[in-house]
DNA sequence: GTGTATATTCAGAATATACAGAATAATTAG
DNA sequence: CTAATTATTCTGTATATTCTGAATATACAC
């Protein structure tokens, strides 16, 4: 019975991985493992979610790219095993850590670059690129604090939400 | 000499846009909106990124709904003209409300659905998803917080961006 | 009303992405 | 070292997405 429930959230997950970067088969394959209890084989993963070992292979490397699997391997077995770290909190900050690195980081660069290369240069376009810079800067200070002491960032985030 | 900058801003955001949810024209067509003065047609914007007027409508469509585009009617003139809001901040709120409704709000409902129907249900699986049910409600609040009220919004992020 | 300029929608072509299964590489036991 | 087992990478195919250009609709001038 436990099972339908298992199903259920990897379908879910499933639809909503490709809202956050992750095609449905990773996706998939990381739902399975937070819902796993221990470490689980790719072989394993492969048949139960009907998809080839080869892919099963590729979305585990890029899950662990992300951060948020990990290798285990126990000794005297060959096969590789994998897991979802259990912390919630964890995977939540691997993700926003990810997601900063992609979404944030290349866009504030390339505009600190073009902004740079004109510093002389007046008009109200340059002036719009300044204050995305701007917010784009403070918006990265944040981000880069809360990421660096998850305790602290629980905290501020408890506060915020609380906050009347 | 203005153009160079103008394109390069034009690829730039168009790569970045593909990570939240727009795809290269829409992106382009954004971009080259938040790079032009006034507001400009159609015609202009299909002709300038090489695009379809076809696609080019169909984009436009796209971003009013993410409502960071408006549409200018000039009197005696047939012609749309379109451009981005000149408030960087008020963009990036639309944007933040859009990704929220689009990220995050069926990803809590879905937990929340699960959770109700299996409420009765112990074991280590549903442990890890009441706690992800109760983050993300957190980071709920946060936004629906921060979303509501634009100016308190900004003094938030002031304060935690400056903050030692 | 008619004719013209513009915008939107749509079908299918072009392109990009995701996947299975085969080929290759790596690891380990013996 | 060799053979066996598992993991990874690669290749072609299936699928999904995006885009164009044509068809259709809409708005306006007269």
């Amino acid at each position: 019975m436990e099972q339908k429930l298992k199903e259920k959230f990897i379908e879910s997950w499933g639809n909503m991985g490709s809202l956050w970067g992750l095609n449905n088969s990773m996706a998939r394959v990381h739902a399975l493992l937070i819902a796993s209890e221990g470490a689980i084989s790719l072989d394993h993963i492969a048949k139960t979610l009907n998809i080839s070992r080869g892919n099963a292979s590729m979305c585990l490397k890029e899950l662990r790219n992300w951060g948020v699997v990990h290798r285990v391997r126990v000794a005297g077995d060959r096969r590789d095993y994998y897991e979802a770290p259990p912390d919630i909190w964890s995977m939540f900050f691997a993700i926003a850590r990810e997601r900063k690195r992609r979404e944030m980081d290349p866009l504030l660069k390339s505009l600190k670059e073009m902004l740079r290369s004109r510093e002389t240069e007046g008009g109200e376009v340059t002036e719009r690129l300044k204050e995305m810079e701007k917010l784009l800067s403070t918006m990265d200070a944040i981000a880069e604090k809360l990421l660096a002491d998850e305790e602290t960032a629980k905290r501020v985030f408890e506060s915020l939400a609380g906050a009347s």
